[in-house]
DNA sequence: AATGAATGAGGTTTCATTCAT
DNA sequence: TATGAATGAAACCTCATTCAT
């Protein structure tokens, strides 16, 4: 490698870091204030970088909300790699594995989740990676339920996709008011009232 | 009555249904647009009138935005009244029609109900309305699940407040879905499956 | 008399008085809240009336302004024909007596003296009112100046209008620190030391 | 000195530069439209500037307005230290220059002495520089007339305060109705007859 | 690449005044 | 004459974005 080649490559790992300092700040800015409350120069700030530097890196405030998601989305995948749902024996222990990830992985990033659906309605980038992140549970899910259905294990007269989009939803949603809200819920009950709903609601045995 | 008293009352419906010009123009705006995505200033001219007829009124969007859900949520108090989910025979066909009322109440207001949710987090007023919209349907469900379970036909191993919030968020984030993002669902599958998932996940005989 | 004569006399009378009941409300609030910090929208209420009525008698904030001064200067005139400062016995008790009830009258109306000289800046017709005001003082204490020189009684090197004002403005902005600033001084000992200085400044004897 | 010192300087006195140049206009502003009749978006411009930077260096007209008096302020005092009212040989030659002093002081910035006096009645800030501008006058001023007492050359039947007070406010009135009224007045008669009046009303030798 | 002062479009808000009843 | 809701010009203020250094 040529002195040139290594300078090229410092200064491309440094863009790389700056960005991502960005990127991280940006994180922090967004849960602790939310989108539309926060100002983008709180951002810069929060890394220790200048109002300036931001637009080297990013174009607008809603172009590095989308790295930040990018960031969640990244993390949540590797969690579900992890902890396949389909891998465990019992299937209920896969639902109630799965419910326990996704509440503890949601409580992270609660209001970033929620702005997220917001603002995915006006930009079809963050859409794009809001459907992602949706889709890192339910088509994970769909198949384990349409695996379930060809083995017995569960119910076969409704549409694999429209079930597990509708139990994401629900374990979706429980955990916006739960960490977003504040709701009065207890974490491990709530686990469990939704293991026990899920599995019977596709006829998956809970014992 | 004195011409006075005639002249006060006058001018009293008058102020009421001005201010009920600007609600409806509102929800027509935040409907169509978003709530951040609108204007303050498109609103009075909607409702025909002038912005500083709007400060005669309210004084900030929010404060007009909750006004608008104060009429949601009574919209949606109406129906319930109407369709009360436990005075039907068979458990499953009050959760099939509450399913349905709730769906097409939701898609009339889907951008609002939407909004409500964003808003409620910083606003305090906002988050009381939306706890009542929540409770309109999460109360009055639980109390038939507690009712089910007394009678033996729910299982009686689950909270049924924690049962009922849960199965109510589900259809919500259903809705919201379905009618804020345009997932292609169809609407009457969308019923039946949700239905079904319900009635099982608390045991309930589904035919 | 006729009776539309006295309809009219009496209609005219009613006018006259709504038209009193709407100055008196403005100098209220004016004195309170100072011109510039006081609504219109708050006189007719302290009148008992409408804003509507107020544009039937007042075509501007600052028209009523003006009527209010006139009011003002209409009883400084009073009082100054009451206790003619010349007509004492002796100079000094004259002065005496001239700055007291100039500082009472002051006080009354602290606020408003000290708007109508900021307005005058700007409204010529506000100007004249306090052109009269202060001649209300100079002129009569110019005169009597004057006629203390002739009688060699008072100094004769200085000029009457000169002198008069001077001391005048004296008075005047006496009163204003103490009233309007509450300038922490004492009112005898104000109209004490403000007499002896005047009289000596003329050559007047002080005792 | 590294690098980002030297930035930062060179940042921290352009920042010092524009507030400046603000505060410059805002007083150029203030002197010819008035406090009240003047727009705040009319400073930016004449300084060269825009709109919003006014927000960067100041939150309200009230701010900019004090900031200009603090500038006032230091104008006065440095003259009054120039020349001391109580060095000078005679008491009455003291008492000439500094009628001189404040009259051309006055003039140049007639209209916010006038507006100062007004705001001061509303804003605690504006009225803390008001009190520091006539305390230069007064304190000082008070000092002479004691150690005159002391000396025997003024007479001492009144508080030096009072007196002093008085007799500042004497010729600040002047000043206004002379500058800020255009009244009529000449110049070099009204500096000898305040003056005069001054020396008189102290009992200090006038020839 | 980093800086942060400057920008100004885009919104909000006030309140003296009008006008239909 | 009295009313008071409606008006809209005229201000104010914010903050994402630009740009000279």
């Amino acid at each position: 490698m040529s002195t040139a080649e290594k300078t090229a490559d410092r200064s491309a790992s440094k863009k790389a870091r700056t960005r991502q300092r960005l990127v991280d700040a940006a994180r922090t800015v967004f849960n602790a204030d939310g989108f539309y409350d926060s100002k983008l120069s709180d951002i810069p700030p929060e890394a220790g970088l200048s109002t300036g530097t931001f637009y080297n890196y990013f174009t607008s405030k809603e172009e590095i909300f989308q790295a930040v998601m990018v960031d969640v989305l990244a993390e949540l995948q590797e969690i579900r790699t992890e902890r396949n749902i389909a891998t465990r024996r019992r299937p209920v222990d896969s639902i109630r594995e799965a419910n326990r990830t996704y509440l503890q992985g949601y409580r992270r990033n609660a209001r970033l989740m929620a702005d997220c659906n917001a603002l995915a309605r006006m930009n079809p980038a963050i859409r794009e990676i809001k459907d992602q992140i949706d889709s890192v549970f339910e088509t994970r899910l769909a198949t384990a339920i349409r695996r379930w259905q060809q083995q017995g294990i569960a119910i076969n007269d409704v549409d694999p996709l429209y079930a597990a989009n509708a139990l994401a939803y629900m374990v979706d949603r429980f955990a916006n008011e739960f960490y977003v809200f504040g709701k009065p819920y207890e974490q491990e009950q709530a686990i469990d009232t939704l293991t026990k709903l899920w599995a019977r609601a596709l006829g998956v045995p809970t014992d």
